[in-house]
DNA sequence: ATATGTGAACATTTTCACAGCT
DNA sequence: AGCTGTGAAAATGTTCACATAT
């Protein structure tokens, strides 16, 4: 049992990765009209033991019914509430080239719990076109777009060079959670996340296990 | 001291990244000249503690000099040695959209030991098409391309209802490393890598720190 | 009968602290 | 004096096994 116990502070970042990994299973579980599942089908489902997926979800509380397992619909939505995926978190691209342009396409943002709300750049030759719904906004304009349209997650595009410059721009605008592409370690105060994407260091990951005759990778 | 254990198994993932991680440090502080780094200036410039980095390089031998810290320009060798990126691999990426092409001019794959030496699609109106040196190719060809050309590691950009299948091609073509953009668990014989690359799981992340108010990612 | 939720055992990873080299 | 390399300690993460509920 576990009465919301506000600050939620002893829960490993894989286990977070995990609950999302879950949560996609169950929509897949959902679409196929699948009612109940146990902990053994849904370890099964994303390559874990029974064992894990009970513990991480026993973080949060109690959604299973013993002798049954748990419901999909159910747990979805309680995973959507605790991933705080259950509103529309607003969204900036910030670096209009082609990766930025590329994940601004990303499908599913809304279905998943986000909403592209604005794409930047400095580019003079850029700033002004459109993409999909959106234009193309000079950085300068950051703080005022970004309190307009409500952004509280920047994806930053932008070349190495002006990452970390970049990255206090948008904090400096009250951004709190950064998406960093750049093969970087940006340095951001306390109170603000970020989680990094890199494909060079998944690639030498790689290497390394090729390197070294070994499978799997996660 | 250690000597060249063959098999080099009970090295950690994490260790592996944190090694990418001191990789592009080195890389820096040789740019800037820097003849010499402690464990502690490694350390702070990637956000962790020195003995997190002396415990990680212990792993593979003993390439600083007490009292005086590590020579730059040697242990960045030693480290490409390790993760294998001291010579060139085969990449071919697979699905010519928006994303595997943004991927495909990523600049620095020759620099940092990689080299992309085919694209590959299935869909007739994308393949013959020139991408800077590279032709799209048909993915039925992949077997025969991929052994001419030395392919080793695949970049899957496909949407995820082809994600299996294409795994599938790809590793019974003989592809034992697989860097997979799509949000899918792939199932995959034992003695292949694969690493993940999943927007939707990092935006996630982010979402739960924001909705519990917690700062930092990785 | 079946499957959850969880304290306790186990395993892994990180940090400490210090001996040993330069 | 300064900094590495490394066993040992501490912390963290995972698995077991079983009491408990349906």
């Amino acid at each position: 049992m576990n009465f919301f116990t506000s600050t939620m502070r002893n829960v490993s970042q894989s286990t977070v990765r995990r609950l999302s990994l879950y949560l996609r299973c169950l929509e897949d579980f959902r679409a196929r009209g699948i009612p109940t599942v146990s902990s053994r089908e849904l370890a099964e489902s994303v390559g874990l033991t029974p064992a894990q997926v009970r513990k991480d979800l026993s973080y949060f509380g109690s959604f299973g019914k013993r002798g049954l397992g748990y419901s999909v619909q159910d747990l979805e939505s309680r995973l959507r509430g605790i991933l705080g995926v259950d509103r529309g978190w607003g969204i900036a691209v910030v670096g209009a080239g082609r990766i930025g342009l590329a994940l601004a396409r990303y499908p599913s943002f809304r279905t998943r719990g986000f909403e592209l709300r604005a794409i930047f750049d400095n580019d003079p030759a850029k700033i002004g076109r459109r993409w999909g719904a959106l234009t193309v906004q000079d950085i300068d304009k950051f703080p005022k777009v970004a309190r307009a349209r409500g952004i509280e997650i920047a994806i930053l595009t932008v070349p190495e060079s002006a990452a970390q410059e970049v990255a206090d721009r948008v904090v400096a605008a009250g951004v709190r959670a950064i998406l960093n592409f750049a093969p970087a370690g940006l340095q951001v105060p306390d109170g603000v996340a970020v989680n990094n994407v890199d494909m060079a260091l998944e690639l030498e990951g790689l290497a390394f296990a090729l390197a070294n005759g070994e499978g799997s990778g996660d």
